[in-house]
Order: structure tokens, then sequence, then C-alpha cells
DNA sequence: CGCGCCCTTGAGAGTAGTCAAGCTTTGTGG
DNA sequence: CCACAAAGCTTGACTACTCTCAAGGGCGCG
């Protein structure tokens, strides 16, 4: 575990830029917001500032890769994240997506496992993020912050749950519309039933996540688009008619 | 959140045996051996055993009900738990089973959210439970706890990834296998090539963790056992060829 | 003795994966 | 500004894995 301060090494993240000194001004000022941090102690969060690593990531950079030690804690101050676990034998799954203020790669921190996925920069990302050392002196000023943790992992599990019972009991195409109505709970913007999913998706990433292939998820996706359920623009859904997703989600039609 | 002491109220379980007047001493020994409470400060171990409230629980018995707030922390001192969800179609998966010194309730305590599924007896158990109160007391005393706590649940979290690649990527067959090579390195007694796992496993129980229907699992197992590869005896699996089993889980035969 | 639980096995059908081809859009370099 | 390449999307046809439906056997318990 080296390096304490803000010394940043290029250990984890390639394609940082340099433009940036380490400690910009809005990013700092976000790190109250977030989840891992809510309801800590004020001594706390200063220290959790700065201490911060700061770094810009260019769109598809790798963040942190499969199978390498988990030394750090990360959290996404703009932009988003996805984890992406890929198996020996080429299959890959979207494990999920960290959306702003949301942690991730905790989940490998404290018990001396790898990483299980790569994290790539979804869009043009800031991400803050923490030694192990720093963190666990972080949590001692204010236990808050692992109960935050606590917290998030344990939503992030049942979540997981939920998919591995979606996966096992449910057709592909209500998978599918689970995938979009979860992404737009957690990076959606916009009402009740039109909603925006602020997180840029092509067909093959919605497959990923889904658990399916490019080829059924386009389909799928294609005839919703065909009679009005949702739009596509450049990679960004929007949702026209989120009740009639949420049947389809719940076996509604068949 | 009400109750803070010993005065246990049958609040989440039902079937407890009150021939056990609640703290035993053997069980109180083993609060040491908990993953938990593993590097914790002495005093905090002394806390825990004093708050802990302990119940001997009868074979599928039920200890909490998904869907049910999460009041408590659990964890368990003899026995096996297995967590079940179902889905609003009836649809059931086994999310996990939790073994000796194993925590479980965990992932729904600190964020508001509901309990994902049952938790059932899968064998005579000891559980011991501590409220969130005195959970967070603990934490306050000893926030290695938390360190514990998140590195567990970290784990959960990663093995739920791997299960979600496995049922978007791979065959019934190998999902099966690996599901066996998983509980067998959770809970397995034996050598490198004959493990028994002794966690009481129906075909059933073996689907519903690996994401298929009791037919298919039974088809496989019965051919593995014709074919010397492991063993059933009273519900209880014997697995004479790690390797074989290895072998077809990483997709070696089609 | 009968009922319930668990396991096995067979036959048929359908969802979704695989293979294949072509289209649209985006970006790059001449 | 156009040409070409690369990436992403759509669609069709075929195949097969696995689910569903169905029936029967073994075992323990009331």
């Amino acid at each position: 575990m080296p390096q304490t301060g803000t010394q940043a090494g290029p250990l984890v993240v390639a394609g940082a830029d340099p433009s940036v000194p380490g400690h910009g001004e809005a990013a700092t000022a976000s790190i109250h917001a977030m989840h891992m941090f809510s309801g800590a102690a004020p001594a706390a969060i200063e220290a959790a500032r700065s201490t911060a690593r700061i770094e810009r990531i260019a769109r598809d950079t790798r963040i942190f890769a499969q199978g390498s030690p988990a030394r750090r804690a990360f959290a996404v101050v703009t932009g988003s994240v996805r984890i992406v676990q890929s198996g020996a034998d080429g299959g890959q799954i979207i494990c999920c997506f960290a959306a702003r203020g949301e942690s991730f790669g905790i989940a490998a921190l404290f018990n001396g496992e790898r990483q299980s996925g790569d994290a790539l920069a979804a869009q043009p990302c800031e991400i803050a993020s923490w030694s192990q050392a720093q963190l666990l002196a972080l949590i001692e000023a204010s236990p808050r912050i692992a109960i935050n943790l606590i917290g998030s992992l344990g939503q992030c599990l049942l979540e997981s749950h939920n998919r591995v019972r979606e996966l096992a009991t449910q057709r592909c195409e209500q998978r599918i519309a689970h995938t979009l109505l979860r992404l737009a709970g957690q990076a959606g913007c916009g009402g009740e039933s039109h909603r925006a999913i602020s997180i840029p998706l092509r067909r093959r990433d919605v497959a990923e996540t889904a658990g399916t292939t490019l080829h059924t998820a386009s389909r799928a996706l294609a005839a919703w688009e065909k009679c009005g359920l949702l739009a596509t623009r450049e990679q960004h859904l929007m949702i026209h008619d989120m009740p009639a997703l949420t049947r389809i989600a719940h076996g509604g039609d068949n």
C-alpha cells in the first residue's frame, strides 16, 4: 500500500487528464453529496476531501481491471461507470452501473479478493478515490461511513439477487424490461410515465445487463420502439410509457 | 425499533425452543469464532456476547420473512440457513446459504430495505442475533466489526455477480457443477478430490441454487451419480471426483 | 395401509441462441 | 467533400437446449 497523499501515482488509472491538478473545486464540493459520507462527522468529510485523489477519465477508459487486487475505494463525482465481468469462455455481463455520487470497487476491498470486473467510464467522468488505508482512517474517524457502505453494498446485493431470480425464472423480454426500469430508477430523469436514462446504452449494453444476446435485445427494443413505447437517440434511451413497460416486466402480456 | 436487552420478544422467530434459556455456554464461546467479530476489540466481543439473543431453531422453521423490515443482524452458531426468494409469479430461487460462523440478514439492515427472501433453517440451528441498535453500538465500540461486515457482504456480492454471469452465459450442466463446487468450498469437508457438503440438499435445492428446474437438475445429478462422479445419501451430497466436476464447470466436455 | 414427499425418466414444444447478411451512422483521411 | 472503414443496429432462418407436461417408483410416517 504505497502513497499516502496527493502525489497521485499512475497506479490504476490510464488516460487521466493531467489538466486537472488533483483537487477541482466543483468536485470537492460534491463529496458532501456522496452516499458514503452522508451523515458523517464534518471532520471526517473534511479529511475525505483533503485526501481524495480526483481524476478526469475519458470515455471507455479503464479505471481498474478485472483480477487486479483491490487497493482503492472509488466514487463517481460526475459521469457514470460500468463494471464488466468477462468469463474464461468469453462470456461478458455488466455487473452494475455506478452513477453520480455512488461508490464502486468496494466489494473486493476488505476481504483480499480481486476485482470481479473491469471498471470502464461509460461517459467522461470525474472519479474520486482513496487508498484502503485512507478509507480505514476515515471510518475510524466516523464509523457512519462504514454503515453507509454496508447499506449500499447491501442494496447492490439485494438487487443482484433479484437479477438472479429473474434470470432463472423469467423470459428474456421481461428481463429486458426490468433492466430498463432499474436503470430508469437509478439514473433516470423525467416524470411518472416519461423517463430518460442518463447513461449511454448501446444494444449490447442492454443485452449484457439483461443477460441475453445482442440480437434478442435488439429485437425487443426495436419492437417496442416501433409501437412508441420508447425511443433511442444517440445511445440514449427514453421511455415513453413506463406503465406499459412495467406491465411487460411483470409478465402482463406474454 | 423496540426491545433493547435480553427480554426476547417473539418478534421474528417462530418455533424457538424454550428449553434453551438464552445464553448457552457452548454458543457464546463460538461468538469469538464468527467472521464478523474476528479481530474486534475484546470489550466489543464481550459486549456482543452479553447482548446476543441466541435461539434454537427447528429444521425448516422460518427465521425471518421476505418483505419484512430488517430489524436484526443474524449469525449462525451451529447448523445452516438458506435464504429463499419468491417472485410474484411463483418463481423461487435460493439466494445463498449461511453456514457456521457466517452472518445473514445484513444486506437490508442499514438502507431501509425489506428482506429479500425468507430465511429458513436448513437443519436444526442455533442462531445468534442483535438488534440494529445493538449492532450500531458494537460497531461504535469496534469499527473493525463494520469492516468485517463490508468484507463478507462484498464477498457475497462478488459471488452473486459470478452467478449472474453463469446464468447469462453458461449451460445448465455447467451451472449445476459450479453450484456444487461453490457449496463444497463454503461448507465442504474432506480432501482434494473427495468432498462432502455438510448442508442437506434436495434436488430441488440444487435446482433453485443453479437457476434451473428440478427435472433438469435431477437428470444431471442422476447421470453423474451413475458414472461415479458423486453420491447422495439422505440429502447429503458427496463429491468423489472434484477435478472432473471442475472440468464440467469449465465447459470441458460439452 | 394410504398419503405425502422426493426422485426419476420420457416425450413434445417453444424460447432464445447461433449463423448469416445487409443496412445505417460515425469518424477519418485523402 | 467524398470515399472508405469501423462500429452499431436490424432482420431472417435454423437449431437445440431446456422447460413443460405427464407418469410412475421408492421411502417414511401418520
